[in-house]
DNA sequence: CGTTCCGTTTACGTTAACGTCAATTTTTCT
DNA sequence: AGAAAAATTGACGTTAACGTAAACGGAACG
């Protein structure tokens, strides 16, 4: 095995952001890299996190909601009730994202509908101007 | 007809925003009520903006791209390279929402995935707590 | 007719999520 | 070794999206 960590530089390349997003992110305990003397080193689990990190934003979650939902996404083998207590967030959350899915879809639709509307009313108007 | 338009303190309850939210709103060109006087009264056209402008904080547009996309629904009779503007970017908009529901179908699979491996943990523990 | 309840404007305060700059190591290149 | 490039830690600045408080005007009510 190579190195299996990567160094700030990389991790701005490779995922599109600045130097100070990821300290910024460690300060708020999002990412954990460990340290080569003063130097970070972000190992796999850092990637698979900021990669989540950045999707939750995507959807629209701050970074404090993200913070909790990471932990789903690591479920260690902690305390039953820890756990169980993890489990219950997660089906909380999956409800959320399925109906913020449902209202995706519908908002879709009601774009392609105006879409359809923009259409005929261009058609209309080049119409109008061979006819003139 | 009754009155047809809403004072500020009915939408604040229908909507659930504060007072400060809807003017400060208007004050980004987001909603134009019509005025009483001093006050402030909504048309229907403001409670379908910010039917749209609320959904579109829910998918995590900010504001600025949110005043951009009211277009889209109130498309008028423009002139024709306006109107032709608006529409391709509601295409690139269009675009951005399907590969988000498709991103948003993913993250959905994979917290699936976390929770069968969760509801299987928590069934060994307890398995183990009945053996014991 | 006083006061209490909206509503308004003006203006300063706040929080999240970084940006930016300075001073200081640490590393890398030659 | 000496210079340049990269990383680190403060610390202050910035933007978006409102919150909050002050001061004022009208109208509604007992």
């Amino acid at each position: 095995m190579t190195t299996d960590t990567m160094s700030i530089r990389d991790m701005c390349l490779t995922f599109d952001v600045t130097p100070r997003t990821l300290r910024f992110y460690e300060s708020k305990e999002l990412l954990f890299p460990v340290r080569d003397g003063q130097r970070r080193l972000f190992t796999k689990r850092d990637r698979a996190r900021l990669k989540l990190i950045l999707r939750g934003k995507r959807f629209g979650f701050s970074l404090e909601e993200i913070r909790q939902l990471l932990d789903l996404y690591h479920m260690n083998d902690s305390q039953e009730t820890q756990l169980s207590k993890t489990y219950e967030f997660a089906e909380h959350h999956l409800a959320a994202m399925e109906s913020q899915k449902a209202e995706l879809d519908e908002a879709i639709g009601e774009l392609k509908t105006q879409m359809e509307w923009g259409a005929k009313k261009l058609a209309a108007i080049s119409k109008d101007q061979s006819a003139a």
